[in-house]
Parts: structure tokens; sequence; C-alpha cells
RNA sequence: UGGGGUGUCGCCAAGCGGUAAGGCAGCGGGUUUUGAUCCCGCCAUUCGGAGGUUCAAAUCCUUCCACCCCAG
């Protein structure tokens, strides 16, 4: 008899990862859990909800009969996510930690942690699937179109994914659901997580006021009226409509507001209503792209991409500009907002191909 | 100071004698492992102030105040 392959599941306290230890033990894996905590919380309130999510990853192994091990990574996500989570702040564009998180943490750091305890395989919580396909491992979105999380996994390297167990990818969010309260689990009415993990309740902007400090400035419209002040262009993205206080405008539609385009040169935030030029565009600058299964990518091909998480599959073609080697991505529709600093994820039907770094918009 | 105009929720804006539309903003909630978007709910016993007419006024009259134009 071989001992039964040993598996390591990010635990985060939450049904999802819960699920996927139980289902892999149901699958004959040699499970253990690991709790990991990103952030050192500098407030009361985070640190109440790390600890409870602990507990309940706690709970939740004792009732799976396994064990959970604990890791700070608190260290390696500041260097390598937080700090270029600032980094692109202060430039004026928009990040998305999350996606870093997985390439530099869990898929990284968390994988040879997994190492030192002998794990063969991680596995996670993610709504995902990994094909093996002669010898290359490919990404695939979930099954449940409503929870798919390919979009945040899209900078996963493959060595990393082929190491990588989605125990959640045939299933829908649903039916964890009902297996949660099946087994009695203690998180199985506990609200889906959301937002970045070390913000907690705390309201966006505010918590970029803390580390980035504010530069006012005038809002005006496309055509140049002046709206009102701004409290600092690296506290708003592009698309945004709440918090930037504009009311009725006289001469202007009674219509919302969105931030339209930022003028860093003359630190002024541009705004428009809908219909105006500039809330849409057909094409964008990419840069930095990785592709999961092509080392060396076609300088031209067609496929699908998302703008940003949750967005529907949006045809379009990439073509390499040698110049500048970034990619010029070239869209079916116009696209609402196209905001640099987030990722552009390509797909191939349910294929997750990989992505790059919104540049510019053209 | 003459002549004209305007003052209704934080903003824009209906209403013109019958007992305060709507939009935007804001706030609250929902969707969502980024930021956004999106969806739902809440949001003026009161109409610049004071008198008066009327069964009844934001809507009519008087007066005061404020602001904006054109004169000068």
């Amino acid at each position: 008899m071989t001992p039964a392959t040993r598996v390591i599941v990010g635990m985060s306290g939450g049904v999802d990862s819960s699920i996927s230890a139980h289902l892999l033990l149901q699958q004959g894996y040699r499970v253990e859990g690991l709790f990991m905590k990103n952030w050192d919380e500098d407030d009361g309130t985070e640190y109440c909800t790390a600890m409870t999510d602990l507990a309940d990853a706690q709970s939740v192994c004792d009732r799976l009969g396994i064990r959970l091990h604990t890791a700070n990574f608190a260290a390696e996500y500041w260097d390598s996510v937080f700090q270029h989570f600032l980094a692109e702040y202060r430039a004026h564009r928009t990040p998305n930690p999350d996606v870093l998180c997985n390439r530099e943490i869990k898929f990284k750091v968390f994988l040879d942690y997994a190492d030192a305890l002998g794990g063969e395989y991680i596995a996670t919580g993610h709504y995902a699937r990994t094909q093996q396909q002669e010898n290359q491992t490919w990404l695939l979105k979930g099954l449940d179109r409503n929870k798919d999380q390919s979009y945040f996994l899209h900078q996963v390297p493959e060595a990393a994914l082929r190491r990588t167990l989605f125990p959640l990818g045939e299933l829908h969010k649903p039916q964890v659901r009902a297996l949660a309260a099946q087994l009695g689990l203690v998180n199985k009415d506990k609200r889906d997580s959301t937002g970045i993990c070390f913000i907690g309740e705390r309201r966006f902007a505010d918590f970029l006021k803390t580390y980035l400090p504010a530069q006012p400035g005038e809002m005006r419209s496309w055509k140049g009226d002046y709206l009102g002040q701004h409290q600092g262009l690296m506290y708003y993205t592009y698309g945004q409509r709440q918090g930037l206080g504009v009311g009725g405008v006289a001469g202007y539609p009674e219509q919302a507001w969105y931030v339209l385009e930022k003028n860093i040169q003359d630190n002024i935030l541009v705004l428009g209503q809908e219909g105006d030029p500039g809330l849409f565009h057909q094409a964008l600058e990419m840069r930095d792209l990785v592709l999961i299964n092509y080392p060396d990518p076609p300088s031209q091909f067609r496929c699908q991409a998302k703008t940003r998480y949750r967005q529907p599959d949006q045809t379009c073609q990439v073509n390499y500009q040698a110049k500048s080697s970034n990619w010029r991505v070239d869209f079916a529709q116009p696209q609402r907002a196209i905001t640099p600093g987030q990722y552009l994820v390509l797909y191939d039907g349910d294929h997750c191909l990989g992505g790059g770094v919104i540049e510019t918009r053209l």
C-alpha cells in the first residue's frame, strides 16, 4: 500500500475552502489545512475578523478530522503585493491586488510552504478548473459561470497550476452551500467575503488616504465647465460614479456623472455623463502579456477577453507592437471605462489563456 | 440710484388657487474575493422673511430681504 497523496488546502475560514477540504478527503487524499495570515492588522476590528476566520477554519478542520497549520505571510504580502498596490495608486492607476496575491502568495509562498509540509499538491476554494493536456496544464473557467474566478488566477504560472487542485471547479455555489449545511459546518451560512482583504469595512478612499496624501484639484466636465473639487486623482478610478458629489448642473442633462479621464498634468478630474465621448473605448494597449502555455506568444491572434472581473467575454484582436513591445487589443464592441492598471484577461472559450496589464486606452 | 429678472430638498428642476413631480448628490442595503459599475430602499408637514385675501396659497396682494442682469 502506498500512502495517500498529501494535499495542503488553503483554509480561509469560509465555506468554499472548507468544502474543498471535505471533497478532497472523500476523494481519498491525505488532507491538511493551512490558515494564512497575510496582513498584520493595525486596528481592532480587523483583528476580530481574522480571529473568527481562524476559529472557523479550526472548527471545520476539527469537524473533518484534519490538521490545521497556520502561517504568517504578512511580510511577503507587504513586499510583493502591497508595495506594488501603493505604487500603482501613486501613479494614478487602479491595480488589482488580488491577482498579485494569488501569483505571489497563494501560488508561490504557500506552495513553497506546502512543500515543506510534505504536500504534493495544494488546493484552494477557487471556482476554476485545471486540465492536463499532453504535457501541459491549462486553466479553465469554473463551471459555475456566476462564480468563475479564473480571472484572478490568470497570472499563476503553469508550474504552480500543475500542482494545484480546485475541487470546486465543477460545482455551483448553491451545491457548496448545501454540502456545508449537510455537514453542519459552523460557517455554512457565513457571508461570502468580498473586498480587499486588508481593508475590511473601511471605505476604500479613506483607506488610501492613510497612505497617500490628498492632492485636491478641480473637477471639470469634458466640455471644460467647472464642477467642483476632488481630493486627489489617485482616489478615483475610471467610470466611477459614487463619491464625486456632483449634483445637478444647469445646462446639462439630469444624469449621473462618471470619471472619464484623469488629467495628471493639470491635476484635473474630467467628468462626463452617459453618451459623452470618453466613457467608451474600442481599443487599448496592454503590457507584460503572459500566456500560460505560450512562452512565446504569437504576434497576432483573435480571442475573447475580460477588461475586469465578471465582465462577459468580449471578442478582440491582439497585435504585437514591436515599437513599444506592448500589445494592441481591438475589441469588436466598444468597452466601458477601460481602466489602466487593471488586468486584461484573455480566453479561448473555457480556456483562460493568461493576460496582461492595461496600459492605456486608445 | 433708476429699469428688468429671480428666489421650491445639498445641486438641477416641475408646479402658476386645491393641499410639494422627477433627476443628481448623499445615506442604507443587495450583487461582487480588486477598484468600479449595476440593482433596491430612504431622503422637503414645506416652498427667501413677515403680513394679508380665501373654505383652501408655493401658487393672488402688500411689504421687507437676497441675488442676477441692463442702465449709470
